[in-house]
DNA sequence: GATATAATATTGTCAGACCAATTTATAATT
DNA sequence: AATTATAAATTGGTCTGACAATATTATATC
């Protein structure tokens, strides 16, 4: 009655998962070689190799060269390289991800704020002073903003929601936007953090919420932009 | 300069997405043969299959047998397995998935009302009339309390989103979750449900917002039991 | 034209071989 | 004895050729 529909790689794929689980097995921690792989499992080096290959690109084991098998370390990447393809095929709303991106930064206020957690202040400051610095030296700001907000969501002391967010967030940044930023308007981002961060302090959800969309709107402003010149261009 | 680190297998790989997203192909689409990649990449057959294998397992191909190979539907049914397997390997604190879920839930609404979209309504009461009749006879509830969650979800318009809220939806149902419900706490869910619809469609955020919380608090106060029998399990 | 059958194309699995990188064992040196 | 250099063994990467299992296509039959 059973259907052995399945084919012998995805039956080695499912064991080693199995075999991984049962073992409790860390990422990291060194597996059986695809020799002894044969042998357990009693299929050819083909079948032991796709199965390894196919848990490879899934992040659950990672293959190296004249070394071994071993238990992967991140499946959020993975993750992140299903997307980077999605996005590639299918393309992906710069809107659609800009609201997320704002659900989720929400979220990450109001569970800091009604878990009644204590947040890092001394960490967010050295973040923001470093944007600050970087705002007065002409330098490339965006890499201290992402840190900005990457802190805001580990505050939340939530890893899932965290593996979430990044993910997310890498996604978002595979879309190119042009936001070009002045001076000033980097300035009053800065401030923004540090609002936000006093709102986070003094336990503020309203503050916290109503700062957050005030922050995030720039990029409405500008996705309002595109979508008007896109607008016209069809009229055309 | 450049250094030659990657496998014939990964380049292989990568050529073949590559093509997809060049030639435009859409899910379904037949691909090449494994022979004619073969003759196109200049390598084995062996690599050709790796390639396709790696790149089944995270859906962007689907290989049938003597059928030959086409082009994925779902990269998010991969994510799903990926998800699968970290749960199993790594376990996930439910009180994290809860929140993640309230966030998610509580940003839907937000999204709705914000962005004034006109709700289905006639869907909503179709599938809580289910519900309700699903109550009273006794039947599983279940599934039409799942299902008016993901119409309240797929209500902001946002595919992105709609995408990310199940996948999170499928990981919060892998945890075995004993929330065993009186035939009142179901009407009481049930007649949540109405007033959560009604909050949309008067477009009341600060309602429904309240609404949400309440509609998800059972699911804290059991999680919050848990926890304190685990404490006490802890102390003796 | 519909249907059954045969031929062909395509993927699945196996075996054996050799190459390349890493790890481990051994020998040489200080 | 500890370190280093060398050799051997282990292990993954790629290739070739073969046959099986399944699906598709062409052909013959009615």
């Amino acid at each position: 009655m059973v259907i052995k529909k399945t084919s012998l790689v995805e039956i080695a794929a499912e064991r080693i998962k199995q075999n991984i689980i049962e073992n409790n097995l860390r990422p990291g921690d060194r597996f059986l070689s695809e020799k002894e792989l044969t042998q357990q499992l009693e299929v050819s080096r083909t079948v032991v190799r796709e199965a390894l290959r196919s848990l490879s690109s899934i992040g659950i084991v990672e293959v190296r060269k004249g070394g071994g098998v071993y238990v992967g370390h991140s499946s959020f990447d993975s993750i992140k390289n299903i997307l980077e393809h999605h996005h590639a095929l299918h393309g992906v709303k710069l809107r659609e991800l800009a609201d997320i991106r704002k659900v989720i930064e929400l979220g990450a206020v109001r569970l800091i704020i009604e878990n009644d957690l204590q947040i890092d202040r001394a960490c967010f400051e050295e973040i923001n002073g470093r944007y600050h610095e970087a705002i007065l030296a002409g330098k490339d700001t965006k890499k201290y903003d992402q840190q900005f907000h990457q802190q805001l969501m580990k505050e939340t002391g939530n890893d899932t929601f965290y593996n979430f967010a990044e993910v997310i967030q890498e996604y978002f940044s595979l879309v190119k936007i042009d936001l070009v930023q002045s001076r000033d308007s980097l300035m009053k981002s800065y401030e923004e953090h540090e609002d936000i961060i006093a709102a986070l302090v003094q336990k503020d959800l309203v503050r916290g919420h109503s700062l957050i969309a005030e922050h995030l709107e720039p990029v409405f402003t500008f996705i309002r932009q595109v979508e008007e010149a896109r607008d016209d261009g069809t009229h055309q």
